[in-house]
DNA sequence: CTCCTTTGCGAACGGCGTTAGCAAAGGGTA
DNA sequence: TACCCTTTGCTAACGCCGTTCGCAAAGGAG
């Protein structure tokens, strides 16, 4: 027998010792750790510490970290602001994916989470939302979702080379790997990109998103 | 001062006790694995069993686990084969995309390594194959890079899809709750789609990628 | 006041990545 | 052949991680 979902299980019953902490509380504090030290070094302890604790006391009201991490994603999708569908479907959307990496801007961790995209209830209200803003939209439904899931897939691209490498040292050694190979010659076109971007990528984004969904979505 | 970049380091000095395994060697053994058992429960030690030996003794050749699945998706990329450009741009790059997906089937880990782009000898050559396929065309640089970020998003989060959730379980709740939000009639959009879809995610990838190049690279 | 349920918390367990120290294996030199 | 020198293989150990367990603490019900 599978548990339950972590939005299923019900907290506080009423009876019993009062909690110091909750389900939320926790959240908020791993999202606050996360933000200012990245996923990778966010571990139960330290989520604990933010809280002035120590770490077995968490599981009092999380299942485990990846729990906490299903927990932390849908927490952050409810700061998007959705508002009421305008009638102009592109533009809802491209307005939604800019939210979208403003927040993976504001939660650079959000590029780390790997595995499925996470459905709780900030999720669902996503994308249902979507949906209503595609619900004139003559497209099959399994178009809808497949250009709702590019859309948040060119997000996450997109956030990751904007938050650039997490590790300088990292990236140091593999441009010194890559001037090396380029100076034997080989590979002239790579030898031949212009070292600066006329625009950076956060600019040329919404155009992006807009002509890809225009390929996706319009016959 | 960082260290060097794997691929400026050199192996096999000639000079003393000759290496029993090679850092190749290492790197087929940890992509076997990983085939087998996927990259999350890839251990030092579990490759190193794959070897027969003790988990220590691969920093001989490694410098340890990050460099380690760099090796192996580089690796791994060499399995793109690049034939010589037709002219028809468009239909060679989707053709690398079928390319990158099957690949991705091959070895499904692949989803799993989160991090920048990793930069060995293999990517090189895909990128500059990419930039040739894309040699005549009008676009500036930045768009071909940004048109070919955007096939390697897309890639991966289709080979995501497609693999399913790797925990069974976890799917399984996830779906009791989506079940019990919608049954509570809010989301009328999620409850309306038809849980059919008409085709498999595969199926549409090409066109999709098609749709998206063209959004991106015609004008 | 006493029971009962729930929570907080520290210690402990197994497993992970990584490191240190030492034995082993071959080439160069006489 | 015998010896040195360099490089490699390997085991044990360290610190940290996620997670579990057992017990003390805190409030409501009777």
């Amino acid at each position: 027998m599978a548990p339950d979902a972590v939005w299923l299980r019900a907290e506080g019953s009423g009876i019993g010792r009062p909690p110091r902490y909750t389900r939320d509380t926790v959240t908020v504090a791993a999202v606050r750790a996360a933000d200012r030290d990245g996923l990778a070094v966010l571990t139960m302890r330290s989520v604990a510490a933010e809280l002035g604790t120590g770490g077995g006391s968490l599981y009092r009201h999380v299942a485990g970290r990846n729990e906490l991490v299903d927990l932390m994603v849908d927490h952050v999708a409810g700061e998007y602001q959705l508002p009421a569908p305008s009638g102009r479907w592109l533009d809802d959307l491209v307005a939604l994916a800019v939210q979208g990496l403003a927040i993976h801007q504001r939660h650079p961790w959000l590029t780390e989470v790997v595995g499925t995209p996470v459905v709780g209830p900030n999720g669902l209200r996503l994308s249902e939302h979507v949906l209503a803003v595609l619900d004139a939209h003559p497209a099959g439904d399994s178009q809808k979702l497949v250009a709702y899931a590019v859309m948040n897939a060119l997000i996450s691209s997109f956030a990751r080379t904007l938050h650039g490498t997490p590790d300088p040292e990292r990236s140091q050694a593999q441009a010194a790997y890559v001037a090396h190979v380029l100076a034997r010659g080989e590979h002239p076109h790579l030898a031949a990109l212009s070292p600066e971007s006329p625009q950076g990528p956060d600019e040329v984004f919404p155009d992006v998103i807009r002509r890809v969904l225009v390929g996706l979505l319009e016959p």
